[in-house]
RNA sequence: GGUCCGUUCGUCUAGGGGUUAGGACACUAGAUUUUCAUUCUAGCAACACGGGUUCGAUUCCCGUACGGACUACCA
């Protein structure tokens, strides 16, 4: 087998959509699997949708999410320059091949005379309103013109465009890794403009030629290239290099979670998640478009969402790391059909990656979100924070907004509980609790659990039914941490400073 | 409209001519946790439809329906 050489090649026309994430992680698991490389060439041959900052956004997303970069515009490589509108030159070298083969040909017509021909076509039952081997030979290119006037045409600086020259009815086969063959007819395959009047190279020319001079071995792209990827292989064929055609990968696409259709940035604004990896703010409105990082969101727990949809291995495992998807991955195990984008899994594996991190982690977390907050937590108190809440957050930011309560006394209690919960029975064990609590002074998990135990059975109130009324006074809550770690984390003073001002706010009424 | 691609629980999917059609997320219930969460157990729930082929089809073939992509001097 050839050496595996697989390539990312977005388009600087925005931030990277999700969806672009797993086809640049499906090509990345593929050259780790087999040793091989992953190239990223930036596709930039249409300068009316180039967005300034969106290369630089590309890099920052891949490399957020650990996908390295073997070969490209910053590093480099042995088939340099990796952003297509440096290449021109080369382009014109293969087209002007193409050219001299007679497998394209000049075109003039105005963009009035295609749509007009379109027009015409489109009435016509059975007719493709296609520029193709149908119709060329009624319209204005080096076919139909005599070659001086096409000389004196091109002379004089008209526009013109290169097309190729599709041939009127042959099958043409190609052998998706994914979906097996695929054959389409010629017949319905236009002649595609190669190059634009501007001197730039369209997709379908400037991919076919940088993916034989880069040496690519797997095209791994959407599976809105397969209609054209006839096209492609009809192209390598002219150009000769039939028998160093990469192999073709067509990925099912990613659909929106209700409803039906591709996913798009509406769908996840509608529906509360980013669709981003990284935030992006769009020069033209300058919106912000939260991204999953800032989200909250760990890079690991996307890269494994991101990989099973579309993708399993086969066995049960759910839980992977970069790596072990990467000895794990087999394009043959991709599935064919179009995967809903479900949040709740994601959120889910975020729970997964995040548990998994150690109390010190977590607890660092934790000082630099209250930090932000001006609140000081020592390293020490952050991990026993930690440590309690572990269990029940989803996201970093739930530890701040969960251990807030160890450093902000409530202020206001919910009602719904108050109504139910603090009633004659817990305003006595309250006031019984805290007396002795000043008595004790120190308060550990321990003495926590012995003083209420005492106090309830002095006053004989089960513990169950104060429980509740307990958390309310010392968080303003009606859910949290175990309440005997809450209290030794609050301290004496802190927990009967609490009760204090619970049993004055909440009164006895 | 045309071309191409697709269709297993609500979702991601495993499987594959004879299976109790398996797992995960979500959901529901029970247990544990003197609360909540966690954890554990259980439950709910799927082969789009119609024809073939076959002793037998969810699996193979053909249609139909539905969905999607493409149909630019965009990628």
């Amino acid at each position: 087998m050839r050496e595996v050489r697989v390539r990312f090649a977005p388009s600087p026309t925005g931030a990277l959509h999700i969806g672009g994430v797993r086809t640049a992680l499906y090509n990345y698991l593929l050259a780790r699997k087999h040793n091989g490389k992953m190239i990223l060439r930036i596709e930039d041959t249409d300068q009316n949708r180039y967005v300034p900052g969106a290369e630089e956004y590309i890099k920052d997303a891949l490399k957020w999410v650990g996908i390295e970069i073997d070969e490209g515009p910053d590093m480099g490589g042995p088939y340099t320059p990796y952003r297509q509108s440096e290449r021109k030159d080369i382009y014109a070298k293969y087209t002007q091949q193409l050219l001299n083969d007679g497998h394209a040909y000049y075109a003039f017509d105005t963009s009035e005379e295609l749509e007009a021909m379109r027009n015409r076509l489109k009435t016509q039952k059975g007719a493709n309103p296609q520029y193709d081997s149908a119709t060329r030979m009624e319209m204005k290119n080096s076919l139909t013109l005599a070659e001086d006037v096409v000389n004196e045409k091109i002379k004089n600086g008209e526009p013109y465009v290169i097309r190729l020259k599709v041939p009127a009815a042959e099958e043409v086969e190609l052998n998706d890794l994914i979906r097996g063959k695929v054959t389409v007819n010629t017949s319905q395959i236009d002649d595609k403009v190669l190059m634009k009047s501007d001197g730039m190279p369209t997709y379908h020319l400037a991919n076919v030629v940088d993916d034989y001079l880069m040496k690519i071995s797997h095209v791994i792209r959407g599976e809105e290239w397969l209609p054209s990827a006839p096209l492609h292989v009809l192209t390598y064929k002219f150009l000769g290099w039939e028998n160093e055609m990469p192999a073709f990968a067509h990925l099912p696409l990613l659909l929106k979670p209700d409803g039906k259709g591709k996913l798009s940035k509406r769908d996840a604004d509608q529906l509360g998640f980013p669709i981003f990896p990284l935030n992006w703010t769009d020069p033209k409105t300058n919106e912000l478009a939260e991204g999953f990082k800032e989200r909250g969101y760990l890079p690991e727990a996307l890269i494994n969402f991101l990989a099973f949809l579309g993708w399993n291995p086969g066995t049960e495992q759910e839980l992977f790391t970069l790596e072990e998807l990467a000895s794990a991955f087999e394009i043959e195990r991709i599935g064919k059909a179009g995967a809903k984008f479900d949040i709740q899994k994601a959120n889910w594996f975020n729970q997964q990656y995040l548990r998994a991190k150690t109390d010190e982690q977590l607890g660092q977390i934790l000082i630099a979100d209250l930090k932000k907050e001006g609140i000081d937590c020592e390293t020490g108190k952050a991990k026993a924070i930690a440590s309690a809440l572990r269990e029940r957050i989803t996201f970093p930011k739930d530890i701040a907004e969960l251990g807030k309560i160890f450093f902000i006394a409530p202020t206001s209690f919910d009602e719904k509980i108050a109504s139910k919960k603090w009633n004659q029975e817990a305003i006595t064990v309250m006031a019984a609790l805290r007396d002795e609590i000043k008595k004790s002074g120190s308060l550990t998990t321990e003495t926590a659990q012995t003083i209420l135990e005492k106090t309830t059975t002095q006053l004989s109130i089960p513990q169950g039914k104060i429980m509740q009324a307990l958390r309310l006074a010392l968080t303003g809550g009606a859910s949290g941490p175990d309440l005997m770690i809450a209290m030794a984390l609050l301290g004496g003073d802190e927990v009967s400073a609490r009760l204090t001002y619970a049993l004055e706010t909440l009164g006895e009424k």
